[in-house]
DNA sequence: GCAATATGACACCACTTGGTTTCATAATCA
DNA sequence: TGATTATGAAACCAAGTGGTGTCATATTGC
C-alpha cells in the first residue's frame, strides 16, 4: 500500500480521468449546464441534447468517475451537481507550462538571438520549466 | 464559410483535440520531456518509454494534430518541439470555473445556510458563473 | 392497487485507441 | 556502393468509446 495517505489513485490516474472526461463536448456542455443553473436530475439534464437519456446518463457516469459530478439519490430522483475540485488538478498541471505564454515575448526575444532552428518556442525550456515549474503562484 | 476569420475548426473542436491529447500520460510525459529538455527527434523521444518507437510516433502525431507539438524535418531527422499555445485554450476554458475554488469557502458558507441537500458545492453556481464567468483576470 | 415516472442494466453496434509487427523509403556515412 | 539510421505506412488486434434499443426496478401519485 502507498506510504503516505490512503489514496490509491496516482496523480496521473486522476489527470487521465479528468482530462478524458473533459475531452468530449457533450460532457463539457453538461458540466457547464450544472455550473450555470445548478444541480439537476438525469432526465432534466438529458432533455436539451439530441441523444437518448441513456447516452447522457453514460456521459454523467464518466464525469462522475472523474469526480467532476456527484449525485445524491432522493427517492427515484438522482440529483447531479458539479464538483469543481478536480479542475484544480488541471490548473496545477498547467502551472508548469504557464511560463511558456506568460513570458512569451521574453522567450521569443531570447530565442531569436540564441538559436538557429525554426519553430523552437521551447528553446528556453531548460531554464523555464525547471526554474519556474514548481512555483505555486503565477509568473 | 465562417464570417469572421478563416479558421474552420471551432473552439470545441480545438478543446476536444487538446484535452484528448493530454488525457494520456505517455503524451503528457512526452510534452514534459520537450518542455524540460527542449526539441528532440522521434527516436530520441521514444527511447525512455517501454513501448515501440512506432507507438511513440503515433502519440507524437496526436500531440501534433492538437497543435501541441510541431516538427521540422532536417534530412532524415524529424525535430519535434513543444508548442504551448493550445494550452491557453484550456486555461481560458478554466476561467469560467476558477471561481468555484477561488471562492470556495464563501460558497460553502452560503450553501450551508441556504440549502438542505448534501453535496451541493454548485449551489452558488447561478450567480457565480454568470457573474464571474467572463472575467479574464483571476478572482 | 395501478399507472406513470426516473433510472439503471444489458446487449448490441460502428468506430476509435493504443499497442504490435513488418516493410518501404530516404538520408547519411564509411 | 553498400550498410546503417530515422522515419512513415500499412495491416492487424484487443479493448474502449459513444451511441442505440429494450427491459427491469423502484418510487411516486391517484
Amino acid at each position: 500500500m502507498p506510504a503516505v495517505s490512503d489514496r490509491r489513485v496516482s496523480r496521473d490516474d486522476r489527470l487521465d480521468a479528468v482530462l478524458h472526461a473533459l475531452s468530449d463536448r457533450t460532457r463539457r456542455a453538461l458540466l457547464r449546464r450544472l455550473a450555470e443553473r445548478g444541480p439537476a436530475m438525469v432526465t432534466e439534464l438529458a432533455a436539451p441534447f439530441d441523444m437518448t437519456r441513456v447516452a447522457v446518463a453514460k456521459h454523467l457516469r464518466v464525469l462522475e468517475s472523474a469526480g467532476l459530478v456527484s449525485r445524491t439519490i432522493e427517492g427515484r430522483i438522482h440529483r447531479c451537481s458539479m464538483s469543481a475540485e478536480p479542475l484544480r488538478e488541471i490548473e496545477h498541471w498547467l502551472d508548469d507550462y504557464r511560463v511558456f505564454w506568460t513570458r512569451k515575448l521574453d522567450a521569443l526575444a531570447r530565442f531569436a538571438e540564441s538559436e538557429d532552428t525554426i519553430a523552437r518556442p521551447a528553446a528556453e525550456s531548460e531554464a523555464a520549466v525547471r526554474a519556474g515549474g514548481r512555483r505555486k503562484g503565477r509568473a
